[in-house]
DNA sequence: TGTACATCAGTGAACGCGCGTTCACTGATGTAC
DNA sequence: TGTACATCAGTGAACGCGCGTTCACTGATGTAC
């Protein structure tokens, strides 16, 4: 009505059916790149699975990578949500940090093998498009920062002299090799099993942050069943 | 001449002529990947980059992706050699592990960057291709052998109750890490040096291997430095 | 309430480009006698 | 040494498939009077 308003991203655009038929083309492009990989989520499979068409594609889409722009952005977004909701302070309280990593670990491991399909197409994608490149950057500083905060607010103490580049480096590592690890296959022979990476994650970072922990987070702790964290589904 | 003569992979093919053609065409496609990327690298690129024809081509390798596999299959098989010959126990007499780590890394980063083409090209390939996959696993394994084998070889004693686990996490982590870094991009704002990202990985290792030195290494080490290692190009 | 018109949304056949692969042909090398 | 023949090696235009993108057209929704 008023002559100055804004327009933005064209949230509903004017008749809600168009915005209906942009989501389920997200939702269909994302189930297809999940189930058959990314080299088969053709502009017309992704249309025909979304019950749309190659038209009405391009009527909401600039093009092909316009949707996987989308589709990417849309998971880092949940990705950045998830992460902060895991990583609030009090969601740890009587839980020492070392255990703390190991759920985080499992949680994470868990998430990115549900999601294989996406992390994978974005792996393989980093390598030629800056853009998802940079979407991972984003969430591994959101992780370095959440995880600061965390360990400032429960008072440790790190041994080592440098918290934010130990942090830098430990997040950098663990992300890198989880994800290594997906993308690979989960299940290899050789490969140790996810509860077993995942402890020895947690010891890893243990030992080179050098986490101290405070005598009555200890005491807490041998009540606390690292399993039984709200961030564990199973 | 003799009748029950076994022929094998066709070697030097009767005409050294051919062998030579295979050779320029791998060399063509490496070096196109390497500065021009995977996608550039096309059949007829290829083979005029290599003063050669597409027929030519189809007459050396079954199939495009033939080719792929022996440029990779090279380039693992030039890295596994390397790895070998740099984890050589003899090569860090009087070197404290912590230090030969550093050293190693070092060396791995800078050669990763050099090829970094070939290096994001297998990144990429990884995830739909199982053999690529499979060529990263062997030198993954080699690396944790040797590295083992030198631990012994050494006499160090390492705090953590698995070495074995112990250096296949490390392991896993650190290759997985460092070829992240170098795909993503070598030189991005809020990334480490690559001097200071050797000196935390090995600290990492260190802290979390829980490497105990003996005295007389010590002793030497302090006479040794590490940039000045064969290793060490620069 | 009805009619006319504008805009939004959707349809799917057709187009065209890139690139892997084929194939009919030429030239080079080696062997038999 | 020479001739005939077989095989190896190479050539590059032409083919064809897959897939992203376009476009002329139909149907749906909203607005004006």
């Amino acid at each position: 009505m008023s002559p100055n308003i804004k327009l933005e991203w064209v949230r509903p655009p004017l008749q809600a059916r168009s915005q209906q038929t942009l989501e389920r083309l997200l939702d269909a492009a994302e189930s297809i790149i999940e189930q058959k990989g990314l080299d088969n989520a053709t502009v017309a499979e992704v249309a025909r699975c979304a019950g749309s068409s190659v038209g009405a594609f391009y009527s909401r889409f600039k093009d092909k990578e316009g949707l996987l722009r989308c589709v990417f952005e849309r998971f880092n977004q949940q990705a950045l949500a998830t992460a902060d909701a895991a990583l609030e302070p009090t969601r740890w309280k009587g839980v020492r940090l070392h255990d703390a990593v190991e759920i985080m670990v499992r949680f994470l491991l868990r998430m990115l093998t549900d999601r294989r399909g996406v992390v994978t197409a974005m792996f393989s994608r980093t390598a030629t498009n800056p853009e998802v490149t940079a979407l991972g950057q984003l969430l591994h500083e959101r992780i370095v920062a959440a995880m600061l905060t965390l360990i400032e607010h429960r008072g440790y103490r790190l041994a080592h002299p440098d918290p934010t580049v130990a942090v830098e480096v430990a997040v950098w590592l663990v992300l890198s090799g989880l994800q290594a690890r997906v993308v690979h296959g989960a299940s290899q022979e050789h490969t140790l099993s996810a509860e077993r990476a995942a402890q020895e994650i947690a010891r890893l970072c243990s030992s080179y942050l050098g986490i101290e922990e405070t005598s009555s987070d200890h005491l807490v702790a041998i009540h606390t069943n690292p399993t039984q964290s709200t961030l564990s589904t199973q």
